[in-house]
DNA sequence: CGCTATTGATTCCGATAGCGCATCAATCAC
DNA sequence: GTGATTGATGCGCTATCGGAATCAATAGCG
């Protein structure tokens, strides 16, 4: 009771019993001791021994009790930081397991806007064809680490190199200039790169991975072309690539897009290439990379194979060569 | 016991009990339910309970049992992937939390060679008049994030910028060529740059933070001075600063070392600064991060007034002006 | 083919850790 | 000053957990 008469100083070396932390963590998100013993349909007094067990354990206050309020100690707070997302990332594994227990499935990361404007548009043809295999897609951005995650594949947008080792290239990449056709319409035809100043043109912003966007950029594309120097009437900026095909569709100007993720755009009408003898190169390409301890399911197999065979598709589609690794030249 | 004859389907959302999870780890860890059970100072009865009883929550096998082998389910690895790491930060955090407990003790950040080569040496000053405060040093490369990790300071090296947002800056940052007296001993003395060519040239290799080293590179100091065609002797490389000190120290060759780090080793007389007036600056400078949740504490503050004393006598040794952002010349 | 050693599962039983109930102690609000 | 709120505590019960002994399965071996 008294927080000046110290334990005995015997440092403990025994590890806490864990069951405790959930009361820990209750009372930490709460700051209330019966609202937590709710929490965990349990009596106030439970949780009140529980805490004083884990205090007893750590051999410090984790918690300053004035009469009407309950203040974490800054060792309470430290703890709170790493004992919440420890819990939580057990918890999640289990209901992962859980989930997955005795399905068939294939956990998939990639970033957002290939998820919505490629994978996610072909998958109902495999969901059909594979009625038993369960999809899960992580579109996070977080780059994943297919060793120590639980996905089974990635797929990522890189140049060739080190990072895309023991990878499947699907398909490289080929900017064309892209407008609805509503915005064309009535309008005399674009014949030089320099006409596009007429318009808007649509871009990406520097979000997070700037050394993309470089490839990307109109000021590549007119640099190429040779008309460094113009401007156009408006300059439109997005963060993400299917915000600037929704501008594009929507008629809001221009937009040098990737011909992999709007081919599909293309090829129904909903998108018009400008200057399709002006398309350009960038060294970027799209790999599926296989964890290792999936390549050897049947259900992985199977989705690998499908996504050879829609890849496949979508270079037919965008006239894209084979890899250049293994035939270096280029038109 | 017969895997086929499933629990009923009803689906558990209840967290599992944690303190099971030791056992858990214990045998994943010796694929043996005895050698689990010695480890825990547990019984092979106890622990192969503890087993069934999580394999029962959970609601999936997480070990094969064979015979005379013991194997972990592809559930059970998944679930090892993430519980072991979990309880692993649990146990540090508590680890640590004990170690400091009633101690006053300040927590840094930095990298390798700045810890060995500025910070350390002069650390032995501030224990001496701080008796009771511990320090504790990670100098891990990690770049730990101040609001979320236990560290109270951070001394990082970076450009002016949002990185640098809050920060204190200590100094900033000239390049000097140095050698050990005993390499120039007998030899002429260099007037022009163009006669470090006569020398071996030590220089950082690529390691990991590749944006840092083009503005330490020996290329980018000749090309100053107007020697760009200049091929040297030999080219020695290295991959952290003090291995360079270290060989510059004992005669390998030229090295162009950052004055903040160097400043002692050229006042003790081990090194010799040559061509003193074909220093160059870089832009980077160090700076002092203090965590949210640091900055009120006695301790904290003691450190970082001292550190700000120590940085002055760094300046005024290195001839470094006040920050550049308040007064634009530079020389 | 049969014996033996190894290893995980199971049974039985005792110890105790954790729980709820009731109550106490402290203090804030009015 | 009184009542309400909130965490701590004493007490008794019980479910759970751990240990010892035993069972069951099988790999190794002659």
């Amino acid at each position: 009771m008294n927080p000046a008469e110290n334990a005995p100083a015997i440092v403990r070396t025994r590890a806490v019993a864990t069951g405790h932390w959930r009361a820990f963590l209750a009372v930490a998100k709460h700051l209330n001791f019966r609202a937590a013993a709710d929490e965990l349909a349990l009596t106030q007094s439970a949780v009140s021994r529980q805490i004083q067990a884990l205090e007893d354990e750590v051999g410090v206050p984790l918690f300053l009790r004035h009469t009407r309020a309950v203040e974490l100690t800054s060792a309470g707070a430290q703890l709170h930081r790493a004992v919440g997302p420890a819990i939580e990332r057990m918890d999640a594994a289990v209901r992962l397991v859980r989930q997955t227990a005795g399905r068939r499935s294939v956990a998939i990361t990639t970033w957002a806007s290939f998820a919505s404007m490629w994978l996610i548009p072909r998958l109902e043809e495999f969901q059909r064809d594979h009625p038993g295999i369960d999809i899960r897609i992580d579109a996070s951005d977080a780059q994943l680490d297919l060793d120590t995650s639980d996905v089974d594949l990635a797929l990522r947008y890189s140049v060739p190199g080190p990072a895309t080792q023991g990878g499947m290239r699907l398909f490289g990449e080929q900017l064309a200039v892209v407008a609805s056709p509503w915005l064309l319409k009535g309008k005399p035809e674009l014949r030089t790169p320099a006409d596009v100043a007429q318009f808007t043109l649509i871009e990406a912003s520097d979000a997070h991975r700037s050394a993309h966007l470089e490839w990307l950029s109109w000021r590549r594309w007119l640099d190429i072309h040779g008309v460094d120097k113009l401007q156009p009437e408006r300059w439109l900026y997005f963060n993400y690539a299917h915000q600037i095909a929704q501008a594009a569709l929507s008629g809001q100007g221009l937009a040098l897009s990737r011909m992999p993720l709007i081919a599909d755009a293309l090829a129904a009408g909903d998108l018009l290439e400008v200057l399709p003898r002006h398309r350009i190169d960038t060294p970027l390409a799209y790999w599926l990379m296989v964890g290792p301890r999936s390549a050897q399911r049947p259900e992985v197999k199977a989705f690998c194979t499908w996504l050879a065979a829609q890849a496949e598709i979508t270079r037919a589609a965008i006239g894209d060569g084979p890899d250049p690794d293994t035939q270096d030249h280029l038109d």
